[in-house]
Parts: structure tokens; sequence; C-alpha cells
DNA sequence: AATTATTAGTTGAACCTTCAACTATAAATT
DNA sequence: AATTTATAGTTGAAGGTTCAACTAATAATT
């Protein structure tokens, strides 16, 4: 079927990479469902900085989380419209949105945290430590040649 | 900011995978916008399998491209309204649709390979062959993880 | 001080993904 | 042959991503 097998792997690479980052937060999703809540994988991302630090920024936790800006206001909102966050405007910056979680929000937070654990077990298993460093490795040169620019 | 280090190197790997699957996809398009084609990463994805096998039906290309059968419809459902490609019923199977290339389509397949071998390499610079092999094969175990079950 | 440029966040449109429910057809079972 | 089951593809809703254009507020320049 394939004409030519260099087209074949880098398509395969790219499929590949898309098809991981794909099933991962799929499978994150079903354990969480599992469990009984209602969390998606990139508002747990999102809610992680928020966590670690509360009244942290929209622009930090674009940085923090890799996501585009416009992308973190569209979760926030989510987030918010299930009582998770609330939004507080800087009282300095009034350009500034600052977010903060709110009792549910922690809750929810803190049961998920096993979720994440044992869908970081399922994707690992079978593989060592030391191929998850080199892993980590290339991707963040890959990441590192893609930022710049 | 970070509680917790084991949290956060996990967190940073899925959100890694993550970020470098957005940031090639938005590469690829950079690169064709600039080339003057208009073609995403998923339409470049799901026209390959069409080029290989003209005729080639919707089970066939989810397969191929390891996307869900609801995205194979709707990603096809615009390259059919760019006149990219045609769907034609399987005069055996009726529930089957076979996917053809047009002109327009394969002219634009074409046009479009430069730019993927571009997008590579810019993704691979400064990267071993030997590195991107052996990040492939773990790419491919968590692959295989996430499948099973 | 007034103008200009920059920054933080939002909005709407187009696309992609997943889910659940659906249609239509073919295959298997009774 | 009639019923049941399985398969191929579609639809609609909800969420996430990107782009471009926008508002509002701060910072920099003149």
């Amino acid at each position: 079927m394939i004409k030519n097998d260099k087209l074949k792997n880098d398509i395969n690479l790219g499929m590949l990479i898309g098809q991981v980052h794909r099933l991962s937060t799929k499978r994150f999703v079903q354990n969480s469902h599992n469990s009984g809540l209602d969390i998606s994988m990139d508002q747990w991302i999102v809610l992680g900085p928020i966590w670690e630090n509360d009244g942290v920024s929209h622009k930090e936790i674009s940085e923090y989380c890799l996501k585009d800006k416009t992308s973190v206001t569209k979760i926030i909102d989510t987030l918010e419209k299930k009582n998770l966050v609330v939004r507080v405007s800087d009282q300095l910056d009034h350009r500034v949105k600052r977010v903060v979680l709110s009792n549910k929000g922690k809750e929810l937070f803190l049961q998920a945290i096993p979720i994440m654990e044992l869908t970081r077990d399922q994707l690992r298993e079978g593989i060592t430590e030391q191929d998850i460093e080199s892993f980590r490795s290339v991707l963040t040169k890959i990441y590192n040649n893609l930022v710049s620019i």
C-alpha cells in the first residue's frame, strides 16, 4: 500500500505523537470517570498551577501549562462554570485576572491526584526510568526546536 | 512555586507531549501558509492513505491514521467541501464509502510533500537518527500500553 | 501631560476530538 | 426466511485549539 517508506515513517512519527497524546488524555478521563470524577485532562493541567499557587494569573498559567492564552481563557470559563475556581481582578494592575480555587475545586484536585498517578503508571508500564528520561530528553530537544523562531 | 517535584515532573511530561503535538501541527500549517498552501496537519494526515491507495475506505483511513471514525468523517467533510476528495459508495457493500482524490487534491498533496519534509527537518534539527529511533521506540511502547484494554 | 506602544485577557469563527445515539446495510443465528 | 447481531458511517453536543480582531489598562515616548 505504501509507495514511499521515507514518507511513511515520517507520517508515522507525527501520527504516533498525536495518537499518544489523544490516548493518554482519553485514558485519564476514563480513569477519572471510573472513580466518579468529572474532570478533563486539560482542566487537570490548568488546575495544577492554581493549586500550587492560589491567585496565579492567566499569563502565568499559560506559561506554566504551555498553553495559548485563548485556551486558558476558555478552560477557566468551564472551570468557573463548574464552580471549581473564581476569577478575581488584580487590585494594582486591572488588566490582570487572578484565579482562585473554590473548596469544591480543592476537593476535586485532591481526588484527582491518585487518578493522575494511576494514569502515569499505566503509560509507563514496562518502561525503565532510564528510557523515560532519554525520551523526555529528545522530546525537550524537539520542543526547543519548535519554540524558537 | 512547586510543592511536589514528583507531581511536577509527571505533569510536565504529559504537558510536553501535548505541547510538542500542538507546536508541530502549528509549524506545519505555518510552513504551508508561507508557501501559499491551505492545508491543516490533520487534512494532510488523512490525504496520505488516499494518495497511497485511491478509493480507500473510511475504516481503512481510520486505522492507518490512528484516528477515530468520527474525526475521519469530519475531516473528509472538510476535504470534500474544499473539493480535494470525493466520496463514492462501494458497489458490493453499501455501508462502505470509498474516498477518491480529485485533481486539485492530487496537486495539493504533491505541493505539500516538501512542506512536510521541511517541517520534519525543523523538528529534528540537532537530533541524531539514533536518538529519533530510541524516541520512536519508547513512544511505541507507550502507545502499546494505551491501546491495550 | 498627551500620544503611542505594549500587555492581559476576551470574543467569534473554523477546525479537530470524543461521546452517545442514530441510520443503513450485511452477516450470523435460530 | 425471520430475527438478531455486528459493522460502516453520520449527526449533534460539549470541550479544546488557533487565528484575527477586539477592549481595557499600563508603560514608554515625545
